[in-house]
DNA sequence: GATGAATGAGCTTTCATTCAT
DNA sequence: CATGAATGAAAGCTCATTCAT
């Protein structure tokens, strides 16, 4: 596993240097950037084309469409984060271990990548209007529901409203995510127990 | 005679205006199903001209771009049911009261007027490219808060964390409602309760 | 003669004073005041009807068009002072005399009207594409080489080159006229003089 | 096969260029005549374009508006012949002399562009709009105003008033080149002769 | 005659996309 | 593959003009 964690980093650099070199890459981050700063609705394949600097023709090389550009913005994610918050080795013992577990991954990743984070937070309307399961994702509330649905079978969690959770728990993540990037140097964990904590009152409740 | 011409003078300023009317509300109600169904980045005055039948010069006789159509429909719903949420004679005793009270309020109108609320829910990052107070309308949430800060110097509502509820009041809210939509009847108390206790819970905490 | 004269006098006041009523006279003068601001090609009639406050339709219950309105000035102006300048009692003795009797009243002219002069001077272009004869109406070039031609056949005016004079009359004529219009309280004789010194040194040369 | 391949590659860029360089030129030459025949003010993109049975986005390729064709064909003009008027070795040893040269190459232009001239002397107001330096181009009479000033220091010229004739040479000079240029075949010295002479005889005067 | 809303032609401009090079 | 000029659809908007009132 240390070896595939010292490939991966490797493997990141490589691409990092690669980005000159490569017009893929090049779209992509400029697509991040035109995205971020004019939200998916306004930008346009010119505004991506404009601030890469290459010709127009070459765009169409690699995409379709700037919808092609925001799909693979979300699939290198996908590879490059995703399954860090997916998989891990920690074993929670309770829900509250099982959420802190899952927020702070998630806040990290906002952290680590928060151009990625703004274009889904700011563009949920225009995403869902794609074919993109792309919010599913980030905090793959549905894998989480099923997660948190064998924990409480497996008696290891509480009896919560999971169909609640999983219609609050991402508006929720994202808000206080949005408020830890108004900060300079935010304290992950500061802004990830204040999430937990009100999400894991507003399901126990009275229970 | 003298009647014949008063009655037809009549009718002539009451069919203008009526015309006048009918086509400022074409283009408005036209405006809220192209705003709901493109969403307001992508829609454009030739979606909403088309989907009234109108010619496209007198779509610049009422509005001078989507965006007045836009405050017109917030306008509108402004003086129709803005003021039933804000102003109410009922005095809750409590914290759980005053929740319970303008929440239901906001499903209320939620139910009222869906498409507005649709509009609104999901064009919350374009619509804070405008100057619009609109948001506010909604829920209101500085109005609230100034006013949860109150309750607590008067020491009728709990020490809350106020600032958080600002953050996560609207998302909550917003997204609980959505789910509403999807039923056919209903029941506003339900969702309206759901929606309250997570809130009160989550905010009280362990307190 | 001289009752023609009092009455047309008090035709003018009358017409001044019907201005208020009469929306044809309304529309000449917002024309005017348009074709002077914006020149004849980039005037448009909505432009002239904004300024003067009536229906759009009113315009084409007295005009066609903004060309119409054109015409209807220079009508106008040729009812009003355009025979001033052709007619006079005074019988000039020598070509000196004639051309500063001519230039004199010109010149007057610019000064009562210059809007008139203006808009005939800066719109040499556009109104040459209209059948207007009208440029003639001004200085009436035409008429004066026939009258200088007969001159040099009664032995009173030298023999200059009047189709050089045709020439450049008026270009001459409204430069200086323009140069005038550029002083608060113009001495018109200053002026006059100057282009009548011209005009004549440049026409007898050597002679 | 490498000789082709030379070949083929410097075909292909001669070609491109030679596309580029027509599809501007095929547009400058359609809005010289586009720009005589309507005047400039009453000219349109859509003329121009359509005169050259381009698509309207290629117009946009070259230029942003009429106006910048219009500079464009000055531009063009300066190139080509502006320094011809301005440069010359010869030292003219007095008044009648250095009127003489200018006028001359001014009419010589004027042949061999007579479009080039319409467009100016016949727009004059609205060019004077743009912030073109363009008429200066022509006559430019600041520039002949100075050189008649030193030339009167050094007393070689003689005092004659140099505002005046900076106030009438081009008028004068227009009118009498649109006249030549009603001929056939055009002396040009016998008209630039006539200029010349009625100029100095008129500035000279009595002196 | 006065009104001014409705009309749709037509202009400016931008955009996605193609394709010869 | 890279290029970037050409394309024409389509957007925003203004205008002259008509016509019911």
């Amino acid at each position: 596993m240390i070896d595939f964690d010292k490939e991966e980093k490797i493997e990141f650099s490589n691409k990092r240097e690669a980005t000159k070199l490569n017009n893929r890459t090049l779209i992509i981050d400029a697509g991040i950037n035109v995205f971020v700063e004019k939200g998916v609705a306004e930008a346009t394949v010119r505004d991506i084309i404009r601030s890469t600097g290459l010709a127009s023709g070459t765009f169409y090389n690699y995409f379709k469409s700037k919808e092609e550009v925001l799909i693979a913005i979300f699939d290198d994610y996908a590879l490059e984060i995703g399954t860090k918050i997916r998989n891990h080795k920690d074993e929670p013992k309770n829900f509250e271990e099982f959420l802190s577990l899952k927020v702070t991954r998630f806040f990290n990743y906002v952290l680590e990548r928060p151009e990625i984070h703004l274009i889904m937070a700011n563009n949920h309307n225009t995403l869902s209007n794609f074919s993109l399961n792309t919010p599913q994702i980030i905090l793959e509330i549905d894998y989480l529901k099923n997660e948190i649905k064998e924990g409480i079978k497996k008696g290891i969690f509480p009896d919560i409203d999971f169909d609640l959770f999983g219609l609050v728990a991402r508006p929720i993540a994202d808000s206080i995510a949005q408020d830890m990037l108004l900060e300079k140097n935010p304290n992950v964990k500061k802004f990830a127990d204040k999430c937990v904590n009100f999400l894991i009152n507003g399901l126990l409740g009275g229970k």
